[in-house]
DNA sequence: TTACAAAACTAATGACATTAGTTATTATAC
DNA sequence: GTATAATAACTAATGTCATTAGTTTTGTAA
């Protein structure tokens, strides 16, 4: 019949990565996948396990993604600039690839070892531009855990056309972020 | 055959939350939701739409509810004290009623004029609060946005397990809006 | 050239949402 | 109190999925 195509598990990944960003992960289906690929949709169990684990692939990936964007962005910068740099890169990549950002927000099995294996690597990037401020451990990871918390919750907004008014986009971003290394600035641990 | 019983539109929905929270929205199926209730499927039809209605409905009720919850937690506040406790009680709806908080964020279709008018309800509320601050219009519009990405990033953060270290969450979400309410102070507008 | 592994296929199943058409029950009007 | 209209349930049927089992084909390596 058709000759065969090379297929391997990579450039499935891709084309699912590709219908993603187009459609939104709500419609990533196999159906949709396998007539992109001009196969029938059983033969894509060659290269996948299920959906399922089509999607957790594609959570993995995008959180490697979206760390090589920041690690990219900070070169040559240190502190708040490389901090304000990463957020920026980290917004940026879920505006270009919103179909693998959304892989990654979209409630994955965080149980799983793999995406926490990915995830822990984001985290241990942060720590690493946090280090010149010279916090203890413990403030250093509540650090961490707001600067994700606020460059998620900004990207997960704006993917969801939450932000209506006609207002500067990228202006309340980077006020977002200098606001809050202002403070952290005020900041010794805490006080109050 | 069985007796009727007096469903109607409310009841629905009522359960399809009470599902939506115990399973998460994924598994909010309206298969479920019927067997739940004790009906056949296509009995639903009777009070719904269908399932994009079903789950656009939980959004308006998730946005007017986590409003209300934070309205009700600024009662006697004002200024930081009052935006502190908004923000706590906008995640700590997030911990109670995870599955409709989901549905909040789950990329509901935000260009629909019954969810743009809840929405814009959450905003002005903000705004209220904000007004103490004597901030300019545009001013004010950017750290509501900045308010609502910290907020909604935290609790849609801790909804994935996303935060695994063995660290107090609720002091994290102290420090970052207590961290971003400093910075506010030091601003005048933006400096550099 | 033959044999084996890999990648495609067809066929079948079961879960689901949705629509159409039917029956039964409640409430209302007389 | 009985007849009627509206409503809420039902059954049956369709189409779209994901998934599994079993089969055929193709490329590669012996």
């Amino acid at each position: 019949m058709a000759t065969r195509q090379g297929l391997d598990a990579e450039s499935v990944l891709q084309a699912a990565i590709e219908l993603a960003d187009q459609q939104g992960i709500e419609l990533l289906s196999l159906a949709a996948l396998a007539t992109k690929l001009k196969i029938k949709t059983p033969s894509l169990y060659n290269h996948i396990k299920g959906l399922p684990d089509l999607r957790k692939q594609l959570s993995k990936r995008g959180l490697l993604l979206v760390k090589d964007a920041m690690i990219e962005a900070v070169i040559g910068k240190a502190e708040d600039e490389a901090l304000l740099a990463a957020g920026v890169a980290y917004v940026d990549f879920a505006r270009k690839q919103p179909g693998l950002y959304e892989a990654i927000s979209a409630l994955p099995d965080y149980e799983d070892p793999e995406l926490q294996e990915v995830g822990a690597g984001v985290v241990s990037f942060l720590l690493r531009i946090l280090a010149p401020y010279g916090l203890s451990e413990e403030d250093a990871l509540h650090v961490v855990r707001g600067f994700r918390s606020i460059v998620h919750g900004f990207a997960s907004l704006e993917l969801q056309n939450g932000f209506r008014m006609g207002l500067d986009r990228d202006e309340s971003l980077r006020r977002l972020l200098q606001t809050y290394l202002r403070g952290l600035r005020g900041d010794a641990g805490r006080e109050k």
